[in-house]
DNA sequence: ATCCCGAGGG
DNA sequence: CCCTCTGGAT
């Protein structure tokens, strides 16, 4: 059995049912909690989102925002200056070029403020079901792992590389397992080698 | 390459 | 104390 079909077969094993854990009910609160999530555990995005959402629930909520008070809203998570500013002016974004709706293409998620390749990747992905492959830390650290990339390729490199080796048909789910992977058992400090069924694949600790 | 930046874990 | 967390803009 080859390296990825090995891969594929023990995250399947370990994570039958591996998905997003961002807490959303529409694609504009995925959105907002994708921004959210930059550098910040999603637990920590949840529990501000849950009272977030009840204050802001439209792109209306959040274009007229006083900004200084959206800042004080996001105070508990990290670089909070930064996605309130963003997060207001995407707002005024959807609402002036796409009539308050989230847009559903790569080249015009991404000239959002905030919002890049991973972001973008993510909304495509979870809400708009299209075949991508969000390559966050952990999938970086975790395809860097398991030598399904090289050390010093780019996060740009290993999702080429990750598409290229992964049936197209298995890029959502494999994503979420490899996500819950690092997150719960490959982790970046002290990772779970013990009773790893993939550690003849694996180049830690060399990374 | 560097900055932003709070919460949680070890 | 230090490191890490589903990054993006400069």
């Amino acid at each position: 059995m080859g390296r990825v079909e090995t891969i594929l077969d023990v995250l399947d094993e370990m994570f039958p049912s591996a998905q997003c854990e961002l807490v959303h009910n529409n694609g504009f609160e995925l959105l907002v909690a994708v921004m959210l999530s930059a550098q910040t555990t999603d637990e920590s995005v949840n529990k501000l989102t849950k009272s977030l959402f009840k204050k802001y629930r439209t792109p209306s909520d959040f274009a007229n925002a006083d900004l200084a008070v959206l800042e004080q809203d996001l105070r508990t998570i990290g670089l909070f200056r930064n996605k309130a500013k963003n997060l207001k002016t995407m707002a005024m974004m959807l609402l002036e070029e796409y009539n308050g709706e989230v847009p559903s293409s790569q080249v015009e998620l991404e000239k959002l403020p905030g919002v890049g390749r991973k972001t973008a990747n993510v909304v495509l992905s979870v809400w708009f079901d299209v075949p991508r492959i969000a390559v966050d830390t952990h999938v970086e650290r975790v395809s860097k792992r398991l030598k399904l990339a090289y050390l010093n390729d780019s996060v740009l490199k290993v999702e080429e590389k990750l598409m290229r080796k992964i049936p197209m048909n298995r890029w959502s789910d494999t994503h979420h397992k490899m996500i819950f992977f690092g997150r719960y058992h490959c982790t970046a400090k002290r990772p779970n080698c013990d009773q790893c069924k993939l550690k003849e694949l694996c180049r830690y600790p060399h990374i």
